[in-house]
DNA sequence: TAGTTTTTCCAAAACGTTTTGAATAATATT
DNA sequence: AATATTATTCAAAACGTTTTGGAAAAACTA
């Protein structure tokens, strides 16, 4: 590994000149910058990033946890965020480096990397209600930017939808489809989005005047869809449309609408909503599925802009941003059914 | 973050002092080292290991890359080596950082995190033959450890199963069972293990004299163990004993041989090698499966121990290191059938 | 030519830790 | 008490890079 110390030998300059010659500082004079990137080139130099951290505080490198599970179903989320992430950052020359959580407590992974002081940043994802591993960053002073948000006025960076206009949105067009009785298949309420899904959901509902409306959480699988569906069909007033928190969810309602022998969207409307991932599209389901979409592909950019910016200054207020939710009506909605 | 300078300054003792106390050199007084540690504690000393590597050269973590696939099968094998080494080397006071690898080349994500000079060494896993990853490591004198062998003559630290032994202890387990006509349903031939387990395969036939022993290579899925056995078992002498890469590709076998109304032990018999992954398991088969075992898990210790004590100055060729292979026969297998 | 201004490069210090070789203090021996 | 030996601590340098504040060189002006 060349040193700028080789190169300063070379030229005869001092280590000084050298390195505000290849950071570009502008009181070097041209020539000399250009002798030196050359001997820099030709050398192979590469600054070592330990020794530029230990100055500058800066290593080049943010962190992400990766909790590992032992069922399979949150992997396309995963590796969708994982591969958006690492080329986002690498545009940006920032390297993603990850670390295993296998701990009880979600906050001891960060405590750990956190002794190493390498890591520049944090990227945290799937939040939990007033998230305990954002508090404990908060409190130290670690810039982090989180994809979403855990609580009501966050003080923190972050970049996600907004949870609460995901199920107003789509209330509110299936109330003005006639619907009245109208079901949420939610996810697992630890979860900030699904708890913010809930909270709109029933705002929506009473601000429309609505009385009917069962909610089932804690839903990830098809099968869960499935089964909460056939309970909430088997009553005396069955839903006539249904919110479920994914494209999965929305598969085993419909599974469970035909298996009652009612039609789609015929005797009961399905909806859903879409993190646009590629082993669930919902166009490809019969009919093709009404959905609020929000490709996680495309957070993966903000959410590393936003950490990065932090990282150069701007302030973590102005680093709030919301993605845009796209409500796309397809087969899979339509008008209430006509009492019996 | 407590420094040494201010554990210094509070004691009255010089930096060198402290930094020896806390580093257990001998000629520290034990009442000197005692004093020096309570204040550490009080002030949550840590040690800054950008600083350390600087002088040391040594952070305290190892990497390894991850290539995210399209295609999910990988995944248990991918989880199952990621929680075992985390464990391992948590263990040994060393953590694990992974990053993703996005380019064509898989060289590149090394050169990368090379550039950052902060990672102690690599642990490669899942070579091809005559690995370019290693070669380049090897190139530039970088500590790592090898999971397999990808070449016949390996001069870096490994621990891996011997993929010949595997082939030809199923191939002479089988023959000792009256079986003459057994078939290889192999692995991808760019992995050194599926290259490795053909040849062994080939040496082990050639030298029982068998002469009717057709190979199918490229299985990854249980539906490539089932459409190549059913083309074997079309065939005017088909085989009466399968060897199988997997225990995956044994459950598309065994589905295979039972769609062309034949048994299994009691017509053809069907083995495998068996990484005793958590999702596949070959007791829950019916009948239970023979398999080679290895499992997965029982790498990571070894994997983890062999590379750190390389980092630590063991010479590559004093941690070259093989895995046990168990071979358990259970029902699946059974005596060669009467001719007809 | 002398004085002033601008441009360019540099010495020193810093970052936090470890290690070498020596200095100092304490203890033992004569 | 003086000398020798052992135990303990220390100053300085190193690791590679960045930055502050200033020195030196070059260019400009009168």
């Amino acid at each position: 590994m060349a040193t700028l110390k080789e190169i300063s030998a070379e030229l005869g300059w001092s280590v000084t000149t050298v390195s505000r010659a290849l950071n570009g500082f502008p009181e070097v004079n041209e020539n000399t910058r250009k002798k030196v990137q050359e001997v820099a080139d030709r050398l192979g130099y590469r600054p070592n990033r330990v020794a530029q951290r230990l100055v500058t505080g800066r290593s080049g490198m943010v962190g992400m946890i990766v909790k590992i599970k032992a069922d399979m179903s949150a992997d396309q989320t995963f590796f969708e965020i994982l591969t958006g992430l690492t080329a986002a950052l690498s545009r940006r020359e920032t390297d993603l480096v990850l670390a295993v959580d296998q701990d009880d407590d979600p906050v001891t992974p960060y405590k750990k990397l956190l002794e190493r002081d390498i890591l520049d940043g944090f990227i945290l994802n799937a939040p939990t209600t007033n998230d305990p591993r954002v508090s404990f960053l908060l409190e130290r002073g670690i810039p982090f930017v989180l994809h979403g948000q855990d609580r009501p006025d966050p003080t923190y960076p972050s970049f996600g939808i907004d949870n609460k206009a995901v199920s107003a949105r789509s209330v509110k067009m299936l109330s003005n489809l006639g619907h009245q009785r109208i079901a949420l298949i939610n996810g697992k309420l630890r979860h900030a989005y699904a708890s913010d899904r809930l909270a709109g959901f029933d705002d929506a509902a009473r601000g429309l005047g609505l009385t009917q409306t069962p909610i089932a959480n804690e839903a990830t699988y098809e099968s869960d869809g499935y089964t909460k569906a056939l309970d909430m069909l088997a009553g005396p007033t069955p839903p006539t449309a249904f919110i479920c928190a994914s494209t999965v969810i929305a598969a085993g309602v419909i599974r469970a609408v035909r298996d009652r022998g009612l039609r789609v969207p015929h005797d009961v409307s399905v909806m859903a909503h879409d993190d646009a991932l590629p082993l669930t599209r919902a166009i490809n389901f019969d009919p093709a599925l009404t959905v609020t979409r929000a490709p996680l592909r495309d957070a993966c950019t903000p959410l590393a802009d936003i950490l990065l910016d932090h990282l150069n200054g701007t302030p973590a207020l102005e680093l709030q941003r919301l993605q845009d939710i796209e409500l796309i009506v397809r087969g899979s909605t339509g008008p209430a059914p006509k009492e019996a």
